[in-house]
DNA sequence: TTATGTGTATTAGTTTAATAGTACACCGCA
DNA sequence: TGCGGTGTACTATTAAACTAATACACATAA
């Protein structure tokens, strides 16, 4: 049985690391919490995290100085949305079109809701604007 | 930290039965393999077959008739599409339109390979037309 | 220099899903 | 009746991820 990776909690934690990068809570060349630190944040283990912050270096998505903590790479946003853009269209849109084929919904669906979400998300931005466009 | 439910073994078998049944493999009110049997076939214990039949039966997609076997229910193809839209328009489609915003995709874009996909499909269905339309 | 906070490394223990193996009761059929 | 195939139940074991605790070298600042 060749079995779907199922992600791990270090895992889980690169991902919201991620989320917080491109969030600007961790702008780039920026320190990020300590491993003990975050690993408290989120209530885990701090091996654990450590793990989490192997892999993204891994990627150059942060890295490190020696006694001083892990910082955000130069180009650590641009690294993620790229992957995350590949992983959309190798992975993750053939699954939704799988979806929508199956269960018979048509597009016109799903491009109406999307501007009821876009609605939805302009409303919010005009009272909490992301970061780097106060700056 | 709060950890998103990764999928088992015996859920992913749980899906892949359902796939089966939506595809005719297994038609309504017909007698599935036995647990012996399924198990062989995927490469796994019995034990972990046991686990997603009866999983299939809590959710009335199967049930069980005594030293005979497990079967589709008469409305299980039914049960799975009303189950799968819901979680489709619950979890999915909020993940979906999260990651055509972060990534900036136009929906203009998504439309037109859909359109490529339902062609590539309908090529497909000429070779391979779905069992119940055959009948 | 010393103290404190970094990451790193190591060892041991816990937890949980999946595996392995066995035994048993029910059903249909010969 | 007995045989072979069902599901069911149970115990024990394995494997992997996560936890726990500790020790240590490096960097900064008092």
């Amino acid at each position: 049985m060749i079995l779907s990776e199922n992600l791990s909690i270090y895992l889980q934690i690169a991902e919201r690391i991620c989320d917080e990068i491109l969030d600007n809570v961790y702008p780039p060349g920026e320190r990020i919490p300590s491993i003990r630190e975050y690993a408290a944040m989120v209530e885990v283990n701090a091996n654990t995290v450590v793990r989490s912050y192997e892999w993204l270096q891994r990627l150059e998505i942060i890295y490190n100085k020696r006694g001083l903590g892990y910082f955000v790479a130069p180009d650590g946003k641009h690294r993620i949305r790229e992957m995350r853009r590949e992983q959309f269209f190798r992975d993750e849109l053939p699954k939704f079109f799988s979806r929508l084929y199956t269960l018979d919904i048509d597009v016109s669906e799903i491009e109406k809701q999307y501007a009821e979400y876009l609605k939805k998300k302009s409303g919010v931005l005009e009272l909490n604007p992301p970061t780097d466009t106060i700056v």
